[in-house]
DNA sequence: CGAAGATGTATTGTATACAAAACGGGGAAG
DNA sequence: CTTCCCCGTTTTGTATACAATACATCTTCG
């Protein structure tokens, strides 16, 4: 069985993920201890793990909130993944696989599906997109890699808005893949640098356009 | 006064980095909290904290040990810091102030003078170099990339060695630096990116020459 | 002689109790 | 009315005890 601070850790962090604690909402230890079960020796073990992949936020004094992203960190992070996806690209290319290739190719085709349907299958489209860019960095093999990465891909408030990206966002992202996997099967280090860094920062104004028409529909609603 | 478990995390750190942990070192926490003189609970806080820093490696079985670095690992990491040290290069010349500047100069007059003694002053260039890439990235002014590269930077393997640097390393390092203020005090993005990053490069291959040399004098002495 | 299994030992995981520090509210002084 | 301080309450930090797990050694059987 798992330990307790494992499960800890995956129940808030699926917490935070879905919305059910809200940006700024203060994490007790004793709380947090309540609704996990266990004691407070876990939960504070999970927190700082939380609080290491930037989902936590610590204050002076030592009292952990969730992270609250403002569009200047949303930006931040995604110029960040940008490098260093762009990088796990460029080195997934130099140790790519026919077994590996095969496996992107049969996700893109699932992620095809998902995207061409009439009404677009948001979460197909998100699992596939995960496991397109898991797979990726699987195949770069740099742990120190995966580890930074861990911190940036998968924050909450970026695949949230996700479910609001139009039909031609979840199209275009498709197609690169696309391009992706060509680069790949040439073992072309600097073009899968290259698209990968272009896909990830149209991925940015894709969330950033999706934010400002939230954002003006909240106004509206005010 | 800190808190115990920062009080060990540093005690902890510095034992690494000093090298009276080495490479492959088990940290039994019991051990630990005697040498501390704390409980083990600060302890477990202070190893997690390191691992997070790939300081501390840890097992499938929990037990941790001083992380160790293959040549390719400290290649990757190498890569890496070129990526994102790139990037803070960028962000700062283009939020550079004055004060910054001026502050940036005189960090590298110091350096300067570390550099051309007839012997060489190492922990001067050590801490000269280190002052300049740490004001550099708060200039920067992203956490999140103050994070990314928290882990990456002062690995012990890497500075250790550059004891053993030669004469003209030190002074290629320092005229880099030079170029950087340069493209500082142009406000120009691309031009410090792309300085830093070759200094960066280059840094690498000073350590691995230096390596090299420390190699074969190990097989010399065997 | 080698390999698989059992057992004692070392190490980590968790719960709990208490200590220390931070926050918030109410009251007094200006 | 505002500001500062005091004190009760809440929250976090640390120590300790015990439980669970992993490791190493020795034994036993093939």
């Amino acid at each position: 069985m798992a330990k307790a601070s494992d499960r800890a850790y995956e129940t808030i962090r699926a917490m935070i993920l879905s919305g059910e604690l809200e940006s700024g909402d203060q994490l007790g230890e004793e709380a947090l201890a309540e609704r996990c079960g266990v004691s407070r020796t876990p939960i504070r073990e999970a927190l700082r793990r939380l609080e290491s992949e930037l989902l936590v936020r610590r204050t002076d004094s030592q009292r952990s909130f969730v992270a609250d992203w403002s569009l200047d960190d949303v930006a931040d992070a995604f110029e960040l993944r940008a490098m260093l996806e762009g990088y796990a690209a460029r080195r997934a290319a130099e140790r790519m696989t026919p077994e590996a290739l095969e496996r992107l190719r049969s996700i893109n085709a699932r992620v095809r599906v998902a995207v061409r349907a009439t009404k677009p299958d948001v979460d197909g489209f998100l699992d596939g997109n995960r496991d397109f860019h898991a797979l990726i960095l699987d195949t770069a093999s740099s742990r120190r890699l995966s580890g930074l990465l861990g911190a940036l891909i998968e924050q909450p408030v970026v695949w949230r808005t996700a479910q609001h990206y139009g039909r031609e966002a979840f199209q275009r992202s498709h197609s690169e893949h696309e391009d992706l996997l060509a680069a790949f099967a040439r073992r072309d280090g600097d073009w899968a640098e290259s698209v990968m860094r272009g896909h990830i920062r149209r991925a940015f104004h894709a969330y950033s356009d999706a934010h400002r028409g939230l954002a003006s529909l909240d106004l509206g609603a005010a």
